[in-house]
DNA sequence: ATAATTTCTTAAGCTACCTTAATTTTTTAT
DNA sequence: ATAAAAAATTAAGGTAGCTTAAGAAATTAT
């Protein structure tokens, strides 16, 4: 579907980086300048909110993409916090480099129309759940739908993907365990 | 960008329909076959928890696609209804003409993919607020957000837009004024 | 117009989930 | 190994938002 030049060139674009645990690849408050794809390791991206505690957006594994999306269309400062929960290898592509990728090998349209979809499907079905279940409802989900990633980060963060506290997490599972 | 030749062949593919107002466009378990245009009007989606109340997923207004769209992708049975709150004129395209338009005219690619990337930018920032605010500080936003919708639709769809009762909303409404 | 239906409001009691704080366990750094 | 820091647990008290129910207001259907 690709051949090896556009193949070749899309690798060109790409920057590598060794992220360390607990390392950032954005902060909030910088220019959100990349869409980063996660060859290994475990990336997390989360908000603060005014009392300093955070919302976890999303958990991204290998092979999955990660940004904050608005800003880095928008190219504005990040919302956003990305760190990785584990030592990490990423690649990263900027905004400029994509939109000549585009243009230059419009294939890769399609390549991320479906990487948008997905993303898209992901949020609106998180998004029902979290309007139609309770927290250990979503809980049970969580960890069917993502059992590496249970094993992977602490309750705190699983928590705050929940949007519960950790407080709360620890008595659904404590009950479960009965 | 599209010549007249690539948007009359858009077109071609597009089945419009009249929905009147409590008209559905999709029936959770029905086939969801087509992602829809809104023309004019305005619909919602939802989906049904186990107790028969609504979780609004969506409202989506003239110029906006709506759809289930995991079940659409899949060519699943749907998990949501769409309903018509005003009537509304729509134009319908079916999964297998869209997938035709991609191969026939690969710039609709772009097209649709700024679409789902707006889409995910969307749910993206919802659950983003869903996480770290609450239920007056979601209202308010909604509101400045979508000040047309709140006079459109009724409160009850908006408090489950919200993830709340409509009691409770009534109860925020009545503090805002004092 | 009138009746029927739906929506909105109000209020009282309730519960899922939060807060605080202290203790234990696990992880990280030296 | 040991100390320090972070995570997890437990428990008691608190609150945001829910439930139920009944009446008022608005909308829809006849």
């Amino acid at each position: 579907m690709l051949d090896e030049e556009e193949i070749t060139y899309f690798i060109s674009l790409l920057k590598q980086e060794d992220v360390p645990k607990k390392g950032f690849v954005l902060r909030e408050g910088h220019l959100c300048k990349n869409i980063s794809y996660i060859n290994s390791g475990l990336l997390r991206a989360y908000a603060p909110d005014k009392e300093g505690r955070e919302a976890t957006i999303m958990f991204a594994v290998a092979d999955w993409w990660i940004t904050d999306m608005f800003c880095f269309i928008n190219q504005q400062p990040a919302m956003l916090f990305i760190e990785a929960v584990e030592n990490s290898s990423v690649f990263h592509l900027q905004k400029n480099d994509l939109d000549k990728l585009y243009s230059k090998v419009p294939k890769f349209e399609k390549f991320f129309r479906i990487i948008m979809q997905n993303a898209y499907i992901r949020e609106q079905l998180r998004g029902m759940q979290n309007l139609s279940l309770s927290a250990e409802e979503r809980y049970n989900n969580f960890v069917i739908k993502y059992p590496q990633i249970v094993k992977q980060v602490t309750q705190k963060k699983i928590a705050s993907y929940l949007g519960i506290t950790p407080e709360f997490l620890s008595a659904i599972r404590k009950n479960k365990t009965k």
